[in-house]
DNA sequence: ACATTGACGGGCC
DNA sequence: TGGCCCGCCAATG
């Protein structure tokens, strides 16, 4: 059960470690499979406890790169295989479309976010 | 109690 | 595709 505040940062925490390597999900996924709080609310946490975990592997919906470290990031994702959009403007996102993780063990049910497909 | 802020999201143009 | 604006939710000053 996620009541207070240590039990949140813990559960968003676990569910960024479920993501495999080569694979990313959304700040809105993570606080839809809470239920509780909002992205904003796991984009604190990230802030604050990201480097516990492969912060890398949490991107915003529209597949764009988590704020900072995205020379880190770029690297992390050249090693792990991430599939990517190369933009002509130069910059690049996630291919949310072939990396997209929303499946988390049981989490289950929880549906995915609409905005992932094609 | 009110205004501001943020590792966000979605609708619109 | 890209930028702008507004809604969200909790934390802060």
């Amino acid at each position: 059960m996620v009541h207070d505040h240590d039990d949140y940062v813990e559960a968003v925490l676990a569910l960024v470690e479920q993501v495999p390597p080569g694979r990313v999900t959304t700040y809105g996924a993570i606080a839809d499979v809470l239920g509780v709080g909002g992205p904003r609310q796991v984009g604190a946490v990230m802030r604050t406890h990201g480097a516990a975990v492969p912060w890398w592997r949490v991107v915003r919906a529209d597949g764009t790169l988590p704020p900072s470290h995205d020379e880190e990031a770029v690297g992390a994702y050249r090693f792990e295989g991430t599939p990517l959009l190369v933009r002509p403007s130069g910059g690049f996102r996630i291919d949310l479309r072939q990396a997209g993780w929303w499946d988390w063990v049981s989490g289950a049910g929880l549906p995915a976010p609409t905005s992932v497909d094609s």
